[in-house]
DNA sequence: AATGAAAAGATCGTATGCAATTTTTGTCAG
DNA sequence: CTGACAAAAATTGCATACGATCTTTTCATT
């Protein structure tokens, strides 16, 4: 339930880089939606959590920031994003953008053990789905946006791969704000297809398959303004 | 001739972001290839020169490597970027993706005041090409890039806007390793055409237009291996 | 009781210090 | 002269300290 679960079962020898272990974790929480839009975190609480001084834990606030997952306020401090609906319909512009040229290199690209590694997200996909409550939902949805990161990987430009990271990060908080329905998680069918059309490699289905599986997850969405925003903001913090 | 040539002749009342501050003025200097690939940007060093503590200089120097100017090895230090022709290959590959979408999204949306703006760049540009020595050169290529920028501020995506911004500035690093003639600072013309087609608000035309002229800049490289990397390295450093 | 000012508290921005690691320098054997 | 090894110097990683700024509380006055 605490941010720190630590994955990494042997204590803290990692002499490694702390700070981009920070990320991820912040990160993960973000998009899983265990912190809460507006939320605050104080350097303070971050680095007790993760017991590590304010310096390595602002390191890591800040380049959540640049992600855009965190919102920084000078003498203020960080919150988690709260993106408007006009930030929500830039990336979903952007993903429209770029995710067809991810899926038409890597329709060229997919080797056997590539769609062989997707068919096993599928897979995992299918049984989050099936799966009942509030933590099976998390899972699905995080699995939904790694389907989407593993073609990004699959396409073999490192560059837009973090571009990616970014938008499915950013869609997860959108999402999370302004979904309507928790059937938002993807139709997996449509992973499917596109899967198959990469097999093929029919790089045309697979970009057309991909516009309109966006096309879908932003119809989930209701980006109406919130009545009072500044009053919301409010409350929000 | 120096790093801190000070734009801002009133001292530092700035109780604004001199972190930001630093990072402009570093960037500057690297896509301006006033620093070359490889050079070492010690904290203390950097910091001296701006004369704030290591923190803040650390600070800015990880914001550049989180834009791909910089490369930070630990224990070892920042250098700047010294990108490898598959990464130069990438940022290109990149920018042929999103810059179509770009142009095509300002074709819409450019009112009369945008076209006026990106014209008047025009001029700019054309008055650093007919000047002459090495400063105007790094101008003339500044100038260039910041065509691009301006574009994707026209077209009104925050987010494509960023990720534009760091495309441009590591394809002027790209440029200044590997680019061939110094004229691979861009057919003008091809500007000018562009800025034609927004004016008809022909996106077809626009985007075409872009894609060849990406195709011209990077056809413009040599992305062959250096003989011997370390070396060459050696001699950067 | 409501308003406004002043003090207290909390949080951030930045400088500095210390330990750990890397790089350089210097010495000596071959 | 070359190579290797050891000590010294420089540099980074991180924690902590202190001043600045913002927020909240307190308290006097209308």
């Amino acid at each position: 339930m605490s941010l720190i679960d630590s994955t990494s079962a042997g204590g803290q020898p990692a002499g490694e880089d702390r700070t981009q272990a920070i990320r991820d974790r912040l990160r993960d929480a973000i998009v899983d939606h265990r912190l809460a839009p507006g939320t605050k975190l104080s350097e303070s609480e971050v680095g007790g959590l993760f017991e590590v001084s304010r310096t390595v834990a602002r390191a890591a606030l800040q380049m959540l920031a640049f992600e855009g997952l965190v919102r920084i306020e000078r003498n203020r401090g960080a919150f988690v994003a709260n993106p408007s609906p006009e930030e929500a319909r830039q990336v979903f512009a952007s993903r429209r953008l770029i995710e067809p040229g991810i899926v038409t290199a890597a329709a060229e690209r997919a080797t056997a053990g590539d769609v062989a590694r997707l068919r096993a997200h599928l897979a995992a996909e299918r049984r989050h789905m099936h799966a009942r409550g509030p933590e099976a939902r998390r899972a699905e949805i995080k699995a939904s946006g790694e389907f989407h990161l593993l073609l990004a990987a699959v396409a073999g430009n490192a560059i837009l791969q973090r571009f990616m990271e970014e938008l499915v990060a950013r869609s997860s908080l959108v999402i999370a704000l302004y979904g309507r329905t928790g059937a938002s998680s993807c139709g997996h069918d449509e992973h499917d297809a596109i899967v198959d059309a990469l097999e093929r490699r029919d790089a045309k289905a697979a970009a057309a398959l991909i516009v309109s599986h966006i096309d879908h997850i932003e119809a989930d969405l209701d980006l109406r303004l919130r009545t009072s925003p500044s009053l919301k903001a409010a409350l929000n913090l």
